[in-house]
Formats: structure tokens, C-alpha cells, sequence
RNA sequence: GGAGAGGUGGCCGAGCGGUCGAAGGCGCCGCCCUGCUAAGGCGGUGUGCCCUGAAUUGGGCACCGUGGGUUCGAAUCCCACCCUCUCCGCCA
């Protein structure tokens, strides 16, 4: 969601970083709105001043049994309130379909987020370890099904395509990642850990911005419930209509919770394995960050991310998002790419960003600043400290010794009971 | 799912047709008093929008769960919806 006032400014540089989004100049049709909008709610509250003296005036009228007088009083406010309705009527109007576009819009991009088509022109901001090519270099769904602890077939007979069972040490380890990660991000990055609901109402996705424009991507209960496709959601969410006092900034949360998407849009996209799915876990965190120092907390929440990689072992570089490639909501992305030898690719594992006040105008999120009036909004930021299926993928894969079995790295192995190598042998555990 | 109760400002809690943006208390902020502390005194303390302005200036409008309705006038009356709580049922 945008300022108003902002556009009113700077109508051209709105319309600018709009053009960085692929949109057509889209203030004069705003403005046009909020003019007119502007002068309907003008001329409604000068008859509200009117009517509200004049009922005040019956009533002293009607105490001082001057009937004729209230009489005649009572017939303007019947006019006034016959005017009032449509030019009420004719507001709400307005105001609909401007608060329609405005939620339609992207946010404005950073003016360091490079421009570009997709995400062939995203930019290398960094890499970290030396990403190696075992020998033979199997897959990770090669490795999960040859001692059948990653069943894909058994998943499709339960619930279709893009699922997968999980079973013995492949689901152990599944799960250690999960604790070793929330653990990380809430004891030594100081993410208070919560866990919220998946089950969300339609006002959660709005807040995050999913909906109006996305709910495509989106599964819904029977009942009107929205399956939260992250975290952030519920995370971010909870700061929905609150205020706070700019010295409780930054408050920061962590997850680990499942994740829902229909992935309507990637049809025949990695198909195979565990890399894209209906269901997967993920360990989030969420940022509510003062405005002067949320960029600050994106290179944090970045570092936070890559902690990860790093204490388990894993190749990853770290791209920024180009003006294509960046979401709706976001004003910069950076994405974590993990190294992946099945593959010989690096894939998306993280993506970090800063929504600046775009969600927190949406939910109404605020903080009250030590020094002055009124409030201000919060900025908000989100980012995956890591998604664990792809975790999975990406040890498995790294990780795999030539004889099938897999080396735990030492940061997990307090959580897989202190095994220092799975799948060894083909031998379900 | 069945029965009942209720949703008011940062919190508690009055108000039940006009003078209510809303008593009172708590909390918070400022000042005063008390040679420390506690107690006490005075004042202030919601949000959004519009017009105006150099301004944290002046003025106005809206908001007492949400949306409608009745009325000259609604926090107060009526209707619908949402939510919360209690008991019963079911259940991890």
C-alpha cells in the first residue's frame, strides 16, 4: 500500500518506480479519484457541521417549547440528510476503487536493486565455500529412494503429485534440520520463537499482501481459511493494528511451521523430487524494524540465513534480486542460492527481504516515536533461516559419499543422536 | 454442534436517546511540595482524515467490535454479521 500525500508530492517519481515495475504511469488516475474524493468528503462534512448544530438547536428548541421553530429546523436537516446520503454513496464509491488499485500495486522498488527481466539478471553479491562435484553425483531423491526412506509414490497414493513420505533416517533428519534451525535463529540470533496458526483469515493475506492479486497461489479450506504459504504471514500478521513504543523496535520472531502452496503457476516445473511441493517446512523469521535502520536489519537477517549454510557445510551465494525477479510486496530481495552437485546448480534455499512501510500501511502496524506526536508505521521484513525440505535436499546432496551414504555435518549431529553418517549401506534404519 | 454472557480509550470500568470523545480509577508524562524514600497537590495524556498554516498553528469531521436501520439527534433503541468468554457435547 502507498502514501497518498507521497503521490500527491511526487507523482512522478511514483510513476517512475512504478515503470521499474512494468506499470503504466498510474497517478493521474489516482489523483484524479482523490481529488474528487476529496471534494465530496469537503462538502459532507460541511453538512455534517450543519446538521449537528441544527440538532442541537431542536433540542434547546424543543426544551423551550418553541414547536414552530423545530419544526422548520427539523425540515432542513430532512433535506440535509437527503443530500448527504449521495454524496456519502458517491464517496464510499470512490473510495472503493481507489483503495482497489492502491492494493494492487507493487511496492517501490530500492534505487540499488538492479533492473532486469528475470532471474538471469539477478546479481552476485557474494559466495561462500567451494562448491564440489562428487563422484558419482547423485540426486537427492536417487539417494532417499534407494533405501526407500523417500517415497514419492506412496505420497502420490495419499495426495497427488508434489508430496513425498519420509521415513526412517531421512525423516529424522528432516526433522533435525527443523530444531537446529529455529534453535539457531532463536537462542543465538535472538528471534523470539512463536508458534502461530496456519489457518488464516482473509485479512492475514492482505496484511501481507497475498491477497487481493495472489490468492491463486494459495490453498483454502471449506470454510473460508486461508493454508498460510509461509510464516511471514502469520509472523508479521502479529503486529497487525498494534502500536508500539519506538524503543520495543526491533522485535524479531522466528517459526517453524509447514508451509501450503498450489504452485499453480510452476505446472511441470521440478517435478521430480523433493525441491517443489505442496507441503514443506520452513523455519522463518520476521523483522519489525524502525524505518531509519531496516536496511541495517536486512544484511542482519541475511547474516542470520547464512549462518545456517555455513555451520551445515554447504556451498551458497548470495544473489540480489533484480527489479523482474523481486515480489510484489518487496522493496529488496536477497536470496540465498545453495549448491546442489545432483543438480550442478545453485537453488534458491532463502530469500530475504525488506518491505519497508508496504505491509505495515496495509495492517496498520505503527510505532510511537520517543520524541513528538502520532505514530509512524513500522517497517517489516521477512526472511526463510531456512527452508528445511531444501535443507534436506542440499545436505543429502553435498553431503553423499560414494557408497550412498551420507555424512551428517557436526553442527546436526547433537540432533540425529550423534550419528555421524546416514543411509549407510542401503540399510533403512 | 447446543445453551448462556459479553465486546467502550494503554489497562480496568461507568454511561443505556441530546450538554459524551466519552465519568471514575490505574498506568504514563510534566510541574509543585516533602532535606532521601513513600505519601500528597496541580496540569496533561486515543486514532484517522479534511481544510488552514512557518508550526507539535487554528478550525472541522469521523471513530464506543463490523455493517445496515430508526430518529431532528445513537456508545445508548432495532436488525444482521464477526469475535471473545462460560457451561454442555465432541475431541488431539
Amino acid at each position: 500500500m502507498h502514501d497518498l500525500k507521497w503521490i500527491r508530492e511526487q507523482p512522478d517519481t511514483f510513476d517512475a518506480a512504478m515503470a521499474r515495475r512494468g506499470l503504466a504511469p498510474q497517478s493521474p488516475r489516482l489523483l484524479e479519484l482523490d481529488r474528487e474524493r476529496r471534494r465530496l468528503h469537503q462538502d459532507l462534512q460541511e453538512m455534517q457541521t450543519r446538521r449537528n448544530e441544527a440538532s442541537k438547536e431542536i433540542g434547546q428548541q424543543m426544551k423551550a417549547g418553541e414547536q414552530d421553530a423545530a419544526g422548520r429546523a427539523k425540515q432542513e436537516v430532512a433535506d440535509l440528510k437527503r443530500r448527504m446520503g449521495e454524496v456519502e454513496a458517491r464517496e464510499q464509491q470512490l473510495q472503493g476503487e481507489l483503495d482497489d488499485l492502491l492494493a494492487g500495486l507493487p511496492n517501490a522498488l530500492a534505487d540499488d536493486v538492479p533492473d532486469g527481466e528475470d532471474d538471469g539478471d539477478n546479481v552476485l553479491v557474494r559466495s561462500w565455500g567451494t562448491p564440489h562435484t562428487p563422484d558419482p553425483a547423485k540426486q537427492h531423491f536417487e539417494l532417499g529412494e534407494a533405501t526407500g526412506e523417500m517415497d514419492f509414490e506412496l505420497a502420490a497414493k495419499l495426495s497427488g503429485s508434489r508430496f513425498v513420505v519420509m521415513k526412517g533416517e531421512v525423516a529424522r533428519l528432516h526433522r533435525a534440520l527443523g530444531q537446529f534451525m529455529v534453535d539457531l535463529q532463536s537462542n543465538a540470533h535472538g528471534y523470539q520463537e512463536v508458534n502461530p496458526p496456519v489457518l488464516l483469515r482473509d485479512d492475514a493475506l492482505y496484511g501481507t499482501g497475498q491477497l487481493p492479486k495472489f490468492g491463486d497461489d494459495l490453498f483454502r479450506t471449506t470454510n473460508g481459511f486461508w493454508l498460510s504459504p509461509t510464516a511471514e504471514v502469520p509472523l508479521t500478521n502479529l503486529m497487525a493494528d498494534e502500536i508500539v513504543a519506538e524503543g520495543d523496535l526491533p522485535i524479531r520472531y522466528t517459526a517453524l511451521t509447514l508451509c501450503f502452496r498450489a504452485e499453480a503457476g510452476a505446472a511441470g516445473k521440478d517435478t521430480r523430487g523433493m525441491l517443489r511441493q505442496h507441503q514443506f517446512e520452513k523455519c522463518e523469521m520476521v523483522s519489525i524494524a524502525h524505518p531509519d535502520t531496516s536496511w541495517d536489519e536486512l544484511e542482519r537477517m541475511v547474516g542470520c540465513a547464512e549462518a545456517v549454510l555455513q555451520k551445515l557445510e554447504l556451498p551458497y551465494r548470495v544473489v540480489t534480486l533484480c527489479s523482474g525477479d523481486t515480489g510484489a510486496a518487496a522493496r529488496k530481495t536477497y536470496d540465498l542460492e545453495v549448491w546442489l552437485p545432483g543438480q550442478g546448480l545453485y537453488r534458491e534455499i532463502s530469500s530475504c527481504s525488506n518491505t519497508g512501510d508496504y505491509q505495515a500501511r496495509r495492517m496498520k502496524a505503527r510505532y510511537r516515536p520517543a520524541e513528538g506526536k502520532g505514530t509512524r508505521f513500522v517497517h517489516t521484513l521477512n526472511g526463510s533461516g531456512i527452508a528445511v525440505g531444501r535443507a534436506l535436499i542440499a545436505v543429502l546432496e553435498n553431503h553423499q559419499q560414494p557408497d550412498g551414504s551420507v555424512r551428517i555435518p557436526e553442527a546436526l549431529r547433537p540432533y540425529m543422536g550423534g550419528r555421524e553418517t546416514i543411509l549407510a549401506g542401503g540399510t533403512p534404519a
